[in-house]
DNA sequence: TATGAATGAGATTTCATTCAT
DNA sequence: AATGAATGAAATCTCATTCAT
């Protein structure tokens, strides 16, 4: 027969009930939703969700984890195509984490408000940041990291606020403050942000 | 008698809901209290809360306008004794904010998570960077209001990430990364950013 | 000066109340409504009302009797107009009846759900059945009591329904009912329930 | 095992809710008891309560339909035993309704209560009452539904007088109305009501 | 492994009532 | 007599979690 071996079944709910929450996480927030409505969504029942996690915030960082671990996937295969193409690689990085971040935005704000009480989902945070310090480093060069946090601490405060669609209630358009971030990785962010 | 006349008594009580609540919000998050708790660590009772608040949400909503409100006029306070003293302004204001953002860390956690899904928290928050954007544009001058947002972005992402020591970790120091920041703001932010 | 004496005035609060909770109490129900807000509607504060009522309760009751002395009033003036013109005495009555506790109706409903479990208001709606019947008798004969009670149950119940308007949803006109009762009462009674 | 497959004991559960529900509510009216309290008489958890019933008044309404299907169900049954035994239907009729009425006091009394403010509930009691009517026209022949429904209202009327005692109270006997009441329906209807 | 009914602690909210002024 | 802020017991309702099947 064509059914799963057992723990490839196993393996799958989890998969699935990980992807379903990742995606309710950032329609409602981790406070918007509870552990019987992500089951049902997923196709499963309260008792099957808590066979595969202890506890509520168990899924919150399987979930937190499966969504970094994609999201560098893609950073990465963008990156590598932009070298091959020889496209604008800075603003291939600035641009990516500003679209996905704000498509995950809410996703995103969730896991700052739980990790201010939870030092493993801190931890995976910081592994998180260390892996796009890593991509950064290639393109501004190694000794160059305390720049490359200033950039990703920017791109993490500028995404929010595009999806809040602020610079434009602001007078200000989206297309000015990006090209001056995109700026500030590339060669001329110097003189880019002197331009102004 | 010394005694509070009627409406003052009220507005009193409120007022030490609200700064109590700020107080636990910024302790707990939002999510790690509720209205009993606020009112009895308030020194009142549940009735007393909904007398004052149609609930949970409102008084976060409350909490958040006298939090911006202290905020902005510390900071203005911090900026007219700055330039008083003729000390270092772009500075002042950098510190400020990440001094003052890292100290309400989980609050503003909060805020931003609750605002995901509330417009009217999402304005309020919209017109707090507002005034911010208006003290920095003393700064930077009239024109550069796209400039002053992006180091407003680049200061909301750093205080959570020193808040909660993230640099460190990754082998940075803060020192390192707000001499930075404070670069962005200042006449040689660009030779700041280039330098590294 | 013009102003009331004192008894006086604590007579007006109490009849402002009353009034205004009888008005209440029909619109919403007894359980539709508090004491707080009937005092507010009444233009007093939750203290004044229970200067004026012991309870909740206490002001039904207070209403029910109100209620039903003006109720008493207003038919007998009616009957009386009716005798003095020679208009159909037993049609006055039915159609007095059914148009006025029709527009009580939500009152009436709470006294009877209230009475089920308030000896004190069972009494009251006793005596108010019993002058009723009073009036009945003048028409019908002192013998008739019985045949009185029994058209005052029907009125009861066909006033509710009326209010209801249950017996079109029946596919009945009001008209054909009420008629039949009108002659339950007057001399053709007989005749009336027979001809259909 | 004899054990209940889970959506039959889902059923289960929720009828014994409705059942005790029922019971409660008659003893001590709607506004007597609370969700909780319901749920621990039936032998279950608030929670349970929730799981089937979104508030205390969906309860209500289930309540109201199985009782009124029940009571349905005894009349039909009486009905065609009557008939079976040739005994006096109408008596039959007036008898079953007073007695189960007069049992059902305090529900009936709520459900009045209720119904003034809820067009669910008042549409529900319609369709109760049609079912009345059409045992009622077995009896009257069909062209007289007016007559029948006169009777309904006398019956709902005298029930609950009778419940509480007072035609013994207004020194009247209960035979001598209820008499009157089954006249009524009978074919001597006219004539018994002119007897008096 | 999966189910889903049931749990019950606890969060949210109401409201009849009191009391200091 | 009137006020209205405050009370707190209790009702309403939620939801993370368990457990029998």
């Amino acid at each position: 027969m064509g059914k799963l071996a057992k723990p490839d079944r196993s393996r799958q709910t989890r998969s699935v009930l990980v992807e379903t929450a990742l995606k309710v996480f950032n329609d409602v927030g981790y406070w918007g939703t509870d552990s019987n409505a992500l089951a049902r969504e997923a196709g499963y029942s309260p008792g099957t969700f808590y066979r595969h996690f202890v506890d509520k915030r168990a899924i919150f960082i399987a979930a937190y984890q499966a969504w970094s671990a994609a999201e560098e996937e893609l950073l990465r295969a963008r990156m590598l195509r932009a070298k091959e193409k020889e496209l604008d690689r800075a603003g291939t990085f600035v641009d990516f984490l500003i679209e996905h971040h704000g498509r995950w935005r809410t996703f995103r704000s969730s896991t700052r408000a739980l990790a201010a009480g939870d030092g493993e989902l801190q931890r995976a945070v910081r592994e998180h940041r260390r892996r796009h310090l890593a991509v950064l480093g290639d393109l501004l060069g190694r000794r160059e990291i305390a720049r490359g946090l200033v950039v990703l601490y920017t791109l993490d405060g500028l995404s929010d606020a595009l999806a809040n669609g602020e610079p434009k209630h602001l007078g200000v358009s989206a297309r000015e403050v990006t090209d001056r971030v995109r700026g500030m990785v590339g060669n001329g962010a110097a003189s880019a942000l002197r331009r102004g």
